[in-house]
DNA sequence: AACTATATGATAATCATTACAGATTGAAAA
DNA sequence: TTTTCAATCTGTAATGATTATCATATAGTT
């Protein structure tokens, strides 16, 4: 908990909670996701508070935002870039730990100067695969 | 007009209006894009029909939905598979006309089948730069 | 301990999407 | 061509997620 300290922001309690939630958290929680595992410790907990806490702890990049699902918002504690592989059917989302080098030809790059890539790869998950 | 034919589904004419929208549309509409452009020539159209019209298209694998900014979706008429460059600025997005060979070891797959893969690069685009 | 900018939380507002139900119509069959 | 009916259309209401507001509370500093 000590090394919550050099986020940038002060620490109330119930960052503090949300912080910890995040940190043990392996998936790919959506806010309401996190307001009911926080809410359960903190009955007082408001859906604002969380909004506000995933938005400033994004601006100051220890969290990063997912848009895989189209019109979900999903957030990715997970540090370190990775990539990531969805089941088409069921939606589970697995983290692939492993990192592509990928260029852009000048000719499609329209002028842009590259800063990142992520890859979402499509497939079904063991369990549909049987049905 | 013709070849709207084979798409399995009644062809009425607030469908046709909005097949003719995003056959000579480049970018990355968003339903409300679609609903904004067709009801200005057929001003009783409804929103209920643009998303089902999408929603059917979709379906029949007609059309693309895309999962670029988190929580905004997105249609994309392009034909064929390519990837996405987006200025993390100013949000325009383009095509990249590109694709890649990406495999996922053995270890990270996860028993998961892969059927396909989607690489969104991210960037500053020409105009975003200069500021 | 006092101060102040920041954060909280209850409520209301907004925005996108979906549900509903009665009227309409495309297209297949007669 | 006319008939027929399931599919579709539209206006409205409902839902769900996110953001705005603002009075109150508090973390971190002086």
């Amino acid at each position: 908990m000590e090394h919550y300290r050099d986020i940038g922001f002060k620490l109330t309690p119930q960052r503090i909670a949300i912080l910890d939630f995040l940190e043990g958290h392996k998936g790919h929680p959506t806010a309401e996701d996190v307001y009911k595992a926080v809410a359960r410790r903190f009955p007082t907990m408001s859906f604002t508070t969380v909004y506000n806490t995933l938005q400033a702890l994004k601006e100051r990049g220890r969290l990063a935002e997912l848009s895989i699902e189209p019109g979900i918002r999903r957030f990715d504690p997970g540090r370190g870039p990775h990539n990531h592989l969805v089941c088409t059917r069921c939606r589970r989302i697995v983290d692939i730990h492993q990192s592509y080098r990928l260029t852009v030809s000048e000719k499609e790059r329209a002028g842009f100067a590259i800063t990142g890539s992520h890859v979402e790869f499509q497939g079904l998950c063991p369990s549909c695969k049987k049905k």
